[in-house]
DNA sequence: ACGTTAATGTAGACACAAGCTACATTCGCA
DNA sequence: TGCGAATGTAGCTTGTGTCTACATTAACGT
């Protein structure tokens, strides 16, 4: 479906494709390594192209965020549709779901979470596309509350709590502060499931 | 004693003078729109002036995030030394001091956290103070532990837990992602409290 | 005090990127 | 079929990173 060739004056579906090419160059070469010339090159394409579907560079990272806040979202949801009675497996699902996108996107989370596109100055999307991400794994916590898995405790706490962990195990790990051989296959999720323990019970000594 | 008239044909101290001059940049247009010689200029200095302090663009953000994993590691060990006794307090105060650094340096962390300088191809330096941040923190959780506070829960499994709370709500809140209204003045320092409590004592209910 | 040397700053050049404008080609639809 | 909108092109201007050759100054031993 997609061009690859470039016998046509038209792309075809340049909007996507220069998304997706940024993506790995992203990754080896940052965003100030990035340049939309470069990219236009490597899609045959002249170097004035790309402003036809992006207003400028920041545009296209935005792009990419967007997708990536959207992919989140969307792992909360499918863990909520997947366990519907089960809010404590839903946790942990999306838990993990998170944590493995993040970690496993370090260029795309690096764009959504990395401070280069303030959430302030973007288009309206953007920033509904960040708290629609924000708010599936409150939504997840919501229902725990309401089936009685965490009894009293506020719930404004409980959301927050979990989503610090969540997100900061998921930014640890991506940025390399998480020794590279905990991490790697099966290693990830069971730091996950100890992270999950720990937290569902508390630091402090249970007398149970 | 630092000058700042352009009388002299040597600046005195161009070196910090950058950094400090780049922080503002950093901080309200961000790594693409910092230029060495926009800061040069500012300095009063030719473009050329900063490549005798600095190899590249990258080594002064270098310069600028090794600072900031120093004031991290600084801030752990502080709150070490002001409550020798009391491992519980040290957490505290030392979660509080992270989440308040990170969150009113954004532009800082942002470059210590962001992924613009990876870690991995960095000069032993950032790695080494990016390591003693984290060990910063991975002693207070381990002299919790001796002295009991934890019990028998696994070391690793606490310091990694209470890494990723931290972190993540420090850089939710610099991201933005936390109501303003919540984390501004005292907001801030409640809402470290309510999560530290939250962490402590765990998710699920408790049968005390 | 003086002269050498290393540190620091300057000026100019080059490559390259962002983003603008005027123009060309093609697509989709009436 | 033909026309307007969407898309791609080519060239220009401006600004930036980074190199090199050179100028000025500070530091320091004699």
């Amino acid at each position: 479906m997609r061009r690859t060739q470039k016998n046509t004056y038209h792309h075809g579906n340049l909007r996507h494709a220069l998304i997706e090419a940024a993506i790995p160059v992203l990754r080896d070469k940052g965003v100030v390594g990035l340049s939309l010339r470069e990219l236009a090159g490597k899609l045959g394409v002249s170097h004035g192209a790309p402003y036809r579907h992006f207003r400028n560079k920041t545009e296209l990272l935005e792009g990419i965020a967007l997708a990536g806040y959207r992919e989140l979202a969307k792992i909360c949801a499918t863990s909520r549709e997947r366990y519907p009675l089960d809010p404590d497996k839903q946790l942990f699902e999306a838990g993990i779901g998170y944590v493995e996108y993040v970690s496993g996107n370090r260029e795309i989370a690096n764009l959504m979470f990395g401070g280069v596109l303030s959430l302030q100055d973007c288009g309206p999307d953007l920033r509904e596309a960040a708290d629609e991400a924000v708010a599936g794994l409150a939504a997840i916590i919501d229902n725990g509350k309401r089936a009685g898995l965490f009894g009293s405790r506020n719930t404004g706490d409980l959301v927050l709590t979990t989503l610090s962990a969540v997100h900061g195990l998921a930014l640890l790990i991506s940025a390399g502060l998480v020794e590279p051989e905990q991490t790697s296959g099966k290693g990830l999720r069971m730091l996950c499931t100890s992270v999950y323990e720990t937290l569902m019970q508390g630091l402090l000594e249970r007398d149970t």
